[in-house]
DNA sequence: ACGTTGAGTACGACGGCGGTT
DNA sequence: GAACCGCCGTCGTACTCAACG
């Protein structure tokens, strides 16, 4: 019991738990006005205050480890210098690049940022509704000042119907209409890159693992692989393109799709897979059909990551500025928030192909 | 230009963008007081309201599209239902797992994550105090109402300090003398198990690439190859035993450093690494020095994830139930930011050995 | 009339208390 | 005399305005 911190007294323990110092404390303390102490505290240009005063201020804010209050200074000032950040998930590298480019920039502007993983919130049957109440939870009920929506998980009809009730929303690699604020980066000229590295290697069947055409990230991916073959004046067999999620799972079962629908004559000799995962799980189809890489099929990812360097074999890749991506995103969300305009952004930054062994010529013959 | 918010003048846009519906928006349109309203809102069970009245209420909060300001509810009420989480990195996949968990947890009760990554924070030169600030924000000034740490990152004052200061807190894989709260696992008792693996298989040299001794949770793992090698009476070579980073990189330097150490007949033929991660750096470490892996060295892997079955060989590891460790985490956090007593917990879960191709007996002879 | 400072109120919701029916 | 419901103070800070010297 007389465990410690009483300020004294006999027993009478009075303020079991100590109470943090307010502003009113401080200014007591200081003997002035508590309004007088915020001038000092946040150091208001505006406004002189006397030398000694300020003295007088800071040493009783010092003593009672005063620390303003975050709720109190949002509830006044409406904003949180809080972002919200909602991710599909994190098991996709690529996204972890992204967040990591964020909180670097938040960080630097003394921002927190508030993540929500998607597939964590939909697991369970969640109407859109509820999803949408969710997600509107975090930046409607003044808990953020903004959104950053990474990537394609939202519905086009969520994000528009967030967007309409006045949400300062980013989308990352993602754009809709009507939706001003996106980051991007050329998804198109990256897959370019990638099929191109395969038609140089002498490859003119090449399937295409991607994810849908749900989104335009998505559809820009795919158009960038239709381009190449087109002005190599190849074909695309429709039986080499094949949809999946993107991820180890999904990149499975395309592959073996791949594998198996098309005549063996008639298989391609390269896949190019959109996303890092479904390249993994592309080299493990490829494994269990008993198919050498890159002797009898060479593979390109889409995203790179230090893992690409440990699979069997390591995995050729196409980087992308990710970590930039996130750090513009947070940036054009501060924007937003301040009520700024912001724009369709396509992030500099190189996009490169990082060969390595999954790739190589057609197996002549 | 008379585009939007301007502040000014003469065209008079009064309210250019429409303030969110208050509860005294509400109240006024339904013709009664705004603590009706709350009441109503809050289905608060201890009042009694008249059907009729609880009707036109809900409908002008329908009209109204009205949404309580979480903000100011905070002020009130004192809780944010918001909780902070620390991770050092999420390039580790087992704190991803770990945050999954505390994420699915959060969702079912209604809060939200405010996620720090610490080595993003951390890059760049900022003093112990400076981070400390930082992570004082997230609940001192009434953002979150507690800190989940997750693993080692924070040194241990920083983490007495925060406890001192009154911050509910949970820390997750380690523990600390004179913080109560935390939830583990049975470190000692995975390492084991991994080591008893190379033993069945007659390995008597085993090496051991951990990460210092910092933390507990390090302190554990190797104490649990020390066991395991003791209780099978066999010696540790101190040239066997080395200790980096638990990241690629580290597991990488760590095994060139094991296989240059020793003289060729004293090098190990098996090598349990702490993390999965270290592991991978340990295969590529070995590949690099042109060790056959498992024929002339076998490895094993704390912590399990998809991306052990895709390594060159597959990794042998040992699964820990990081999921319900977070789950428990955040369970335990919202009990202490209920001022409600918390303990040191072992989360129950499996702990298994995952068999995969980086193990095999020693080469004879 | 100038630099300093205090008084007062708004931010939006909650909740105790007391007054009506 | 319960059942309903309104009044008002409170949470901690920011900021306008006026008053002080």
């Amino acid at each position: 019991m007389a465990d410690g911190r009483s300020t004294d007294g006999r027993v009478a323990d009075v303020e079991p738990v100590r109470r943090a110092a307010t502003l009113k404390d401080v200014a007591r303390l200081a003997g002035v006005d508590a309004s007088t102490v915020s001038r000092v505290l946040r150091a208001d240009p505006s406004q002189g205050v006397r030398d000694a005063t300020r003295e007088r201020i800071l040493d009783a804010a010092r003593v009672l480890n005063y620390r303003a209050n975050a709720v109190a200074q949002s509830l006044r000032t409406r904003r949180t210098d809080t972002f919200a950040v909602i991710v599909p998930t994190l098991d996709n590298p690529g996204f972890v690049e992204v967040i990591r480019g964020i909180q670097a920039e938040a960080a630097a502007a003394g921002k927190l940022v508030l993540l929500v993983e998607a597939d964590v919130i939909a697991s369970g049957d969640l109407s859109l509704a509820r999803r949408e109440e969710l997600f509107a939870r975090l930046v409607l009920d003044g808990r953020a000042d903004a959104l950053i929506a990474a990537f394609a998980t939202l519905e086009d009809r969520l994000v528009a119907r967030l967007s309409d009730r006045g949400v300062p929303l980013v989308l990352v690699n993602r754009r809709q209409p009507g939706i001003p604020g996106s980051v991007a980066v050329d998804d198109a000229h990256a897959a370019q890159l990638a099929v191109r590295h395969l038609l140089d290697l002498g490859h003119t069947r090449i399937g295409f693992v991607g994810f849908g055409d749900r989104t335009d990230t998505a559809r820009r991916r795919e158009q960038g692989y239709r381009d190449a073959m087109a002005s190599a004046q190849l074909a695309v067999d429709a039986r080499w393109t094949v949809s999946r999620d993107p991820s180890r799972q999904g990149g499975l079962e395309a592959t073996a799709e791949i594998l198996s629908a098309a005549p063996p004559d008639a298989v391609p000799t390269a896949i190019f897979c959109v996303s890092l995962l479904s390249a993994i799980g592309a080299l493990a189809a490829l494994r269990e059909h008993g198919v050498a890489v890159p002797r009898q099929m060479s593979v390109v990812a889409f995203n790179d990551h230090e893992i690409a360097n440990d699979t069997a074999p390591p995995l050729t890749t196409v980087r992308l500025p990710n970590l930039e991506m996130g750090r513009e995103a947070m940036r054009m969300a501060m924007r937003a928030a301040d009520g700024l305009s912001v724009a369709q952004t396509i992030v500099e930054g190189p996009i490169e192909l990082v060969p390595r062994a999954s790739t190589a010529a057609p197996a002549s013959g």
